[in-house]
DNA sequence: GTAAAAATCACCCAAAAGTATGAAGCCGGT
DNA sequence: ACCGGCTTCATACTTTTGGGTGATTTTTAC
């Protein structure tokens, strides 16, 4: 429908009405300045900030971030006899999500829904939708049993 | 990241056409007012064109970019200093019960309080009970959480 | 540009978990 | 015999969890 064109194509129509306002505002001072033409360097110095500010804005809305991986080193005490690096083909063949792990992370140091929702500042609906995913990927049915299946896996510490 | 950039062109011609309009808009209401000469509108035009381009090539060349990081921890395994048998001073600690102990034990193992009664062959409410007691003498709030705490104890597996 | 996947949130409902309280039987120690 | 701790169970109640469904938005991929 129309609003959902609306609202898919928010920034653009925000950025048309941004300069459709910053026009007439200029013709605006223009009229009431007409006295003042020969501050024309003025004005083109205030078009020239100004729109020098709206490349900035959407160069920043239009760049997409680069990634940047860093690797920390982490310290894994663990038994002499098996050794823990099983994780990332597990998680891959499971097809467990970033958020997913997340939660199960959050799951297995014993918080609750409310605190995991909480803890990454989403709504308490949100962590359900992610644990039932990561239950039904995980194939079992409680927390618990997530929390047992994923140390088996070696998917979380 | 070229890719996506060509992948949202359609931005950038749409503030072309931004511009246009505003050109237009210029245009309509000079010949309303009649009040300034063209060479004004286009010199201003150009003013917004170009300084926005310098805008985006500033924001580009000169803010810090924008970094998505993505963390990935490296595990450094280290021999294991302690031998799990820390357990038995720690439950004498806590003073857990043998049948507290056990509850705790099928907790960790995800099993239900109902599959942890018929196990044991006892009622639910018993298991409500022992979990309960065990809980308040973890000190914990939750099964979850008793895990947790359980492991980090040693005294379950 | 479109399609798929991931992430977000909402509402309803049922099951499980957890809390509070009370009570009964057993067992070891004084 | 009495006390205290352990175990067992019950009832009633609240909270949390999990399942199902549907929707929107963002991101990613082709």
């Amino acid at each position: 429908m129309d609003f959902k064109l609306i609202s898919r194509h928010k920034h653009i129509i925000l950025y048309g009405i941004c300069l459709a306002v910053l026009l007439f505002l200029l013709k605006w001072l223009e009229l009431r300045f007409i006295i003042l033409s020969h501050a024309f360097e003025i004005y083109a110095g205030a078009i020239a900030f100004v729109f020098t500010g709206m490349g900035i804005w959407l160069a920043l809305k239009l760049t997409t971030p680069k990634v940047k991986t860093i690797v920390v080193e982490k310290e894994v005490y663990l038994a002499q006899t098996e050794v823990f690096q099983q994780n990332d083909s597990e998680i891959a063949r499971l097809g467990l999500s970033g958020r997913e792990l997340e939660v199960l992370q959050l799951i297995a140091e014993g918080l609750s829904n409310q605190q995991i929702a909480e803890r990454l500042f989403l709504s308490l609906n949100t962590i359900k939708t992610h644990s039932s995913r990561l239950f039904e990927k995980m194939e079992v049915k409680s927390r618990t049993q997530a929390i047992e299946q994923g140390k088996r896996l070696h998917i979380i510490a």
